[in-house]
DNA sequence: TCCAGACGGTACTGATCGGTACCGTTTCCG
DNA sequence: CGGAAACGGTACCGATCAGTACCGTCTGGA
């Protein structure tokens, strides 16, 4: 557990929504598990909005250079984010993916929340494009937006089958592509 | 708007609870939109949660009727079901898959309204399980899981583009799947 | 050493949550 | 035509929501 007030704030906020939704989980909660104190808590949050969103761009970061991370290692080729999102799948604390949780809570798209869920997914997109084009795959670009459709349908997916298969499911459906894009190339 | 409270009930219900969640509408909203009074409520429903367990099975049932009723309409190939999709992709009030949508927002796996959500899934796959062995291809039972895959994955993507491209991008992804498929067989 | 800022704890606010009780009226069926 | 069931409206319940105010304490840097 983080020693500032404000970092067990995020730690706690941040394990509790995904767990059991942003709305579900009550300030009184967070206040109650990371043993901060009520106005410890609005002096570094205006409001519960304002955590929500702090907690969204600090997961947004870490879950990206984890993402990164684990490609690095697993060969540094496209289709090891699925490999990647196997070792999420089989956890135990696996809730699916945070940030299209949180635009399916968030209902409204203007919402901040919202908004920063849906620029991680335009990260994710980005990222995948960077790793098509360093593996010389033609059309990149549409690429990219293909395997981040499978990475989530596969997370959608884990979510109600609690085990791995769906992320093995999604990597043979992007070899196929693969395959496809090379022989049409 | 139909006549009876009961109905009048659910209709409601369902339009706010995809509209905004089903945590996010409360009773008060309903009854205020649906004219019912409140004892009606309880009258015809035990608790909120009996409410959406009601809600959820007459849109499942809705639902997975009008895509057959698509499907045959458009051919009876499987691939129509992505073109049935585009339809719902562009509809101003698309808000996503009401049944994934439950599965997040009830996290509890045990909850009566993720159990209903997550039996439509099932009833989708075997839905399509039966429209790929009409079409005669080769293992439809992993085929029909991953077309399902496709189709969330098209629905979560649709949920953030708002346009009808996930639509076209999972059903070329479901076709060089076949294309495979068929070589092979 | 001293003091300012960060801190945890408690009491409180008005609003809203799901749910109950009881009211008088309307409607439908025998 | 009569009565019972279905109905809409309102007042109320305890619990919980996000947020405010004020308390005494602890701590780190000058």
């Amino acid at each position: 557990m983080p020693v500032k007030a404000r970092d067990r704030l995020l730690a706690t906020a941040e394990e509790l929504f995904y767990a059991e939704g942003i709305r579900a989980v009550g300030i009184e909660r967070i206040l109650a598990e990371s043993g901060v104190g009520r106005a410890s808590l609005y002096r570094h949050f205006p409001s519960k909005d304002d955590l929500v969103v702090a907690v969204l761009e600090a997961r947004d970061r870490r879950w990206r250079s984890w993402l990164a991370e684990r490609v690095e290692a697993l060969g540094g080729r496209p289709l090891a984010v699925f490999d990647a999102l196997a070792e999420r799948f089989v956890r135990n604390d696996f809730r699916g993916c945070a940030f299209i949780n949180t635009m399916i809570e968030s209902a409204d798209p203007d919402s901040p929340a919202h908004r920063v869920a849906a620029a991680h997914k335009e990260s994710v997109v980005g990222y995948l494009e960077q790793l098509l084009t360093a593996a010389e795959v033609a059309e990149p670009a549409l690429l990219a937006r293909q395997f981040v459709l499978l990475m989530d349908g596969a997370v959608v997916t884990a979510l109600r089958e609690r085990t791995a298969a769906p992320a093995e499911r999604a990597r043979r459906l992007a070899e196929t592509l693969l395959a496809a894009a090379g022989s049409t190339a």
